[in-house]
DNA sequence: TATTTTAGCGAAATATATTCGGTAAAAAGA
DNA sequence: TCTTTTTACCGAATATATTTCGCTAAAATA
C-alpha cells in the first residue's frame, strides 16, 4: 500500500493523540467524514499501527520514581533471552523495556513508589533472576514521547 | 480525587488500548454507558491522562534501524540542558528521550531509515550540538510497552 | 437520625460512525 | 489516443454512540 500526504497527517495526528474521533481527523484533513474513515480504515487493516497506549500521569498514581535499567545478562543466549522477556512480563512496574545489542543487554522503563519499592524490585524481584550479570539504575528526571519522524521516504 | 478498582480498569483498559470507545468500555467494566462517559470525563479532568499515543509500525514506514543512543553532555547545567532539550524537539528522527541522573545525561529513542542516516543522524544532527561530550549507541532489537504496574496503593 | 454527597440508572436529544450508490479524475491497458 | 479500470471522493441514509439530565438508592457526613 502506498501512503500519501493524507496519510501521513493521520497517522501523525493519532500519534498525538489517539482518541481523536474520525470526525475531527477529517476536519483536520479537510476532507469529508466518510473518507477519512475510509482511509482510517485501510490504514489499520494494512496494519501501520501498533499500539494505541495511553500513557498515565504515574506521579499522581503514586509513582513518584522513574528509573531506566541497564542489566546485563551472564550469558546472552536465545534462551536465556527469552526466559528473561518472560520474566519482564511478570514483574510489577515495567514501564517499557528494550531489548539491545552491545554491552547492555537490556534497558527496562521503570516505576516505582520510593526508594524502597526501588531496593526490593532490584535486589528481589530482579535479582532473583539466575543470569543477572549486572544491574545499574539511573534515575529519570524527565521522559517524553515526541515521534518526531520524518516521512518524505514513504511518500509516493 | 479517589480512585476505586473501577477506574483503575479505566485506565488500564485505555493503556492497552486508547482508542476504546465509552461503550466498549462500560460493556468491559459492566456498567452503563453513562456512568462510564462520567468516570472516563472525570478521569479525564482530574489529569491521570497524560497522553494518548498512537505507536506506528515504524519498519513498515522505512524507519528500519532503531537505537538508544546514550549522550553524555560536557556540562550537565540548566542553560545547557534546557537547549539540549530543544534541540532534541527539532532533531527529526527522536521517538523518545530520557533525561538522566548519573553518568548518562540523555537518552534517546531514535529511528533510522538505514545505517546512513544513522551516521549521519549522529555525526552530522547530533553532534552539532557544542556540548555534547560523547555519545554511545545501541541497536534496538526488540521494545516493548508493558505498563504492568500494582496500583494497590491507590485504591482506598 | 437527618442531611448531603455520590454513583448509579435509563430515556431523550444530539452527534458520530458507517454504509453505499454515484461521480469525476487519475491510472492502466489496448 | 481512446477505452477501461481503479481510486478517492462526496453526500445522503441509516445505525450507533455520546452526552445531558432528572431521578433513585446507597453511602458518607454531620
Amino acid at each position: 500500500m502506498r501512503l500519501d500526504q493524507k496519510d501521513i497527517q493521520i497517522l501523525k495526528l493519532l500519534q498525538n493523540n489517539a482518541r481523536l474521533s474520525n470526525k475531527e481527523l477529517a476536519v483536520e484533513l479537510d476532507i469529508a467524514p466518510s473518507t477519512c474513515h475510509e482511509r482510517l480504515k485501510k490504514l489499520t487493516k494494512s496494519n501501520f499501527f501498533k499500539a494505541f497506549n495511553a500513557s498515565l500521569n504515574l506521579e499522581k498514581l503514586g509513582f513518584n520514581i522513574e528509573v531506566l535499567i541497564r542489566v546485563r545478562l551472564k550469558k546472552h543466549e536465545r534462551e536465556v533471552v527469552n526466559s528473561f522477556i518472560q520474566k519482564l512480563h511478570t514483574l510489577k512496574g515495567i514501564v517499557r523495556f528494550y531489548h539491545l545489542a552491545g554491552e547492555t543487554n537490556f534497558m527496562l522503563h521503570v516505576a516505582v513508589e520510593n526508594p524502597n519499592t526501588l531496593r526490593s524490585f532490584i535486589l528481589d524481584e530482579l535479582s532473583d533472576f539466575k543470569y543477572i550479570d549486572n544491574i545499574e539504575s539511573s534515575i529519570i528526571y524527565h521522559n517524553k514521547c515526541l515521534h518526531n519522524l520524518s516521512y518524505t521516504n514513504v511518500i509516493e
